[in-house]
DNA sequence: GATTTAATACGAGAAAAATCGTAATAGTCG
DNA sequence: CGACTATTACGATTTTTCTCGTATTAAATC
């Protein structure tokens, strides 16, 4: 128990906290086909649809059609998500939210929904089910006391 | 880039090391809703729809119909992650499936949809966006210690 | 400039997940 | 027993996500 269960959040807070009317804001969350589009994006930079579309084939273990990708993508465009820009006849295609502030939104809803809001027994339950090499293990102490030194100033 | 890239694993590894036919393989994944539910009953242990019910309604922000929860346990019964049990004209239910199994599995998912595989990354993230205490970063590396110890071994 | 090719646009539908309403049932209490 | 109530059973619907096929457009090639 101990602090594995200290460090609690809810992940409804982020809604609550931000004032009267959260109850109309809008699905901002990327769902997770586009998720692996906004991967590769935040990585790679700029693309087309049909770099994007061979990364997934790449990736994916199940074949998808190139419509769909290219579906996805405009939807994308329409919820936000993605920035365009014409090229000749073809689409290049960016991110438009950002990479971090994104990922701490999924995070917190993983750990609502699967670790009950408790950041560190995510934390115990990762380090304890990868291998991690020691070099690894190293910098992780090192950041996890660069951490403490910022908290002591 | 440095070791937040180094620990990479594919999501689809599961699927592919375990064997020839994984193609048949059913859905084995609790939905973010069912998963609400089998944090309680890891938590609590055995409880009725009623109960159950109750914790939604406190827990959730949006509210909740009665028998949509009942729905949503029937549900995960057939599907193997509850068992049940009749007491008058109640049913207790329990977790049929194992807690850390289960959040692995969830782990993996993720891990592959907003990370790209990267525990580390995810792990730094983590201790980046939410506020732990002094106390808790000591047991932290304490327990990273441990596995330092027991990978010399 | 006609034909071919590579890309987008768009609607539709399948699949998965979540929700709810109504009916049936089994136990309780007068 | 008969009325009442708590509970389950179950079908249907809605919502979200993912997928695909066809039509259209714009550029390239000859």
């Amino acid at each position: 128990m101990s602090i594995t269960r200290t460090l609690v959040y809810s992940y409804y807070d982020n809604y609550r906290s931000k004032g009267i009317n959260m109850a109309k804001k809008k699905k901002l969350e990327p769902t997770q086909a586009e998720l692996e589009i906004l991967q590769f994006l935040w990585d790679e930079g700029p693309a087309t649809v049909k770099e994007v579309h061979q990364h997934l084939a790449d990736i994916r273990d199940k074949d998808i059609v190139y419509t769909t990708t290219l579906k996805t993508m405009q939807v994308m465009y329409e919820r936000g998500f993605l920035h365009r820009e014409a090229a000749g006849r073809k689409h290049i295609y960016n991110a438009a939210i950002e990479e971090q502030a994104t990922k701490k939104q999924l995070l917190d809803k993983f750990l609502h929904f699967t670790f009950g809001g408790s950041a560190l027994s995510l934390v115990m339950k990762v380090l304890g089910d990868y291998k991690t090499s020691p070099k690894e293990l190293q910098e992780l102490k090192n950041y996890i006391e660069s951490i403490e030194k910022k908290d002591n100033s």
